[in-house]
DNA sequence: TGAATATATGAACACACGCTCATATATTAC
DNA sequence: GTAATATATGAGCGTGTGTTCATATATTCA
C-alpha cells in the first residue's frame, strides 16, 4: 500500500475473464449511443422522475390550467408549483398563457405525455 | 402581516377566477391517480433518471455481462457500478446470476426496456 | 394613484444521491 | 490452510434538488 499501482478509476480495459466470445465487450464498445445521446436520455427521464411533476404533467394532460388550480390539484403549495413550472417551462415541457393576472399552462411535448403513458401502463398493469 | 391568517401551505380549494366551467377543476380532482400510483411512476422515471444507469441498461439490453465488463463498458469503477446493480437489483430491473468468480447480471425487465426505447427515440428523433 | 390578487423568484435549508475509499465476503487455485 | 481474484457494502463527502419563506413583479379594480 505504498504506491497506488492499481487505478480504482474506470479502466477502459475488461477483466481477466476468459469470455465465452473474447470480442463481444469489444464489439459493444463500439456500439454504445454517444455520451450526449446518454445524458439527454437521462435528464429526459429524470424530469418525469418527481412525484410533483408527475402530478402537474398528469393534470395537464387533460387541458390548461392556470397556477392556482394546478396547485390544488397537484395539493401543493403555489410557490412550489411555480418553481416546478419554471423547470418545466425551460425544458420545453409546458407552455405559459397570460390572461390577465392569471398564467395558463399547457403541455408543450406530447412525446414526453406518451412516455408518461406508457410509464404508467408499467406501473399500473403490471404487477410482478 | 401580523398573523398569518393565510396558509403558505397547499390549500384544497382552487383560485377565486371565475372558470369557464367552474365544475372542470373539481371533476379533475376525481379522475387523479392514486397516490401510490403517481409515487410509483415517478420512481420508475427516477430510475431512469441517471446517465450510469442509462449506460447500464443499454449494455445489458445486447445481454448479460459480468460486473467487470460492465464497469468497462460503462467506464466507471466497479465499485460504483456494483452500487447500482444493487438499486438496479432492489428495483427488479436487473437479475444476478453467479458464475465462479463472476456475478453476471441481466435486464429482468423487458418493459422497462421498451420505456427506454420510447425514451431514446424521443430524444434522437425529436430535434426541436 | 393605491390596494388587492396572481404569479415569479432568490435565499436558505434539509435531504437525497452518486461517487470514492476502505473493507468485507465469496470463489478459485495453490 | 494462504494468496489471488471478483464482487459487495458501509461510511463519508461533495453536490444537486424540492420545499418553504420572504419578497418582487404584473395585472386589475377602485
Amino acid at each position: 500500500m505504498s504506491q497506488p499501482s492499481k487505478l480504482t478509476l474506470a479502466s477502459t480495459e475488461p477483466c481477466d475473464v476468459e469470455h465465452l466470445d473474447p470480442n463481444a465487450t469489444e464489439a459493444r464498445r463500439g456500439r454504445l449511443m454517444p455520451a450526449r445521446a446518454a445524458e439527454a436520455l437521462a435528464e429526459t427521464f429524470r424530469v418525469l422522475g418527481d412525484p410533483t411533476r408527475v402530478r402537474i404533467i398528469e393534470v395537464l394532460s387533460a387541458g390548461e390550467l392556470c397556477v392556482c388550480d394546478l396547485a390544488s390539484l397537484v395539493a401543493i403549495s403555489e410557490s412550489a408549483v411555480s418553481h416546478q413550472l419554471r423547470l418545466l417551462r425551460n425544458m420545453r415541457l409546458v407552455r405559459a398563457r397570460r390572461a390577465g393576472r392569471q398564467v395558463y399552462y399547457t403541455l408543450d411535448d406530447q412525446h414526453i405525455l406518451s412516455l408518461f403513458q406508457q410509464g404508467l401502463r408499467h406501473v399500473t398493469e403490471e404487477r410482478r
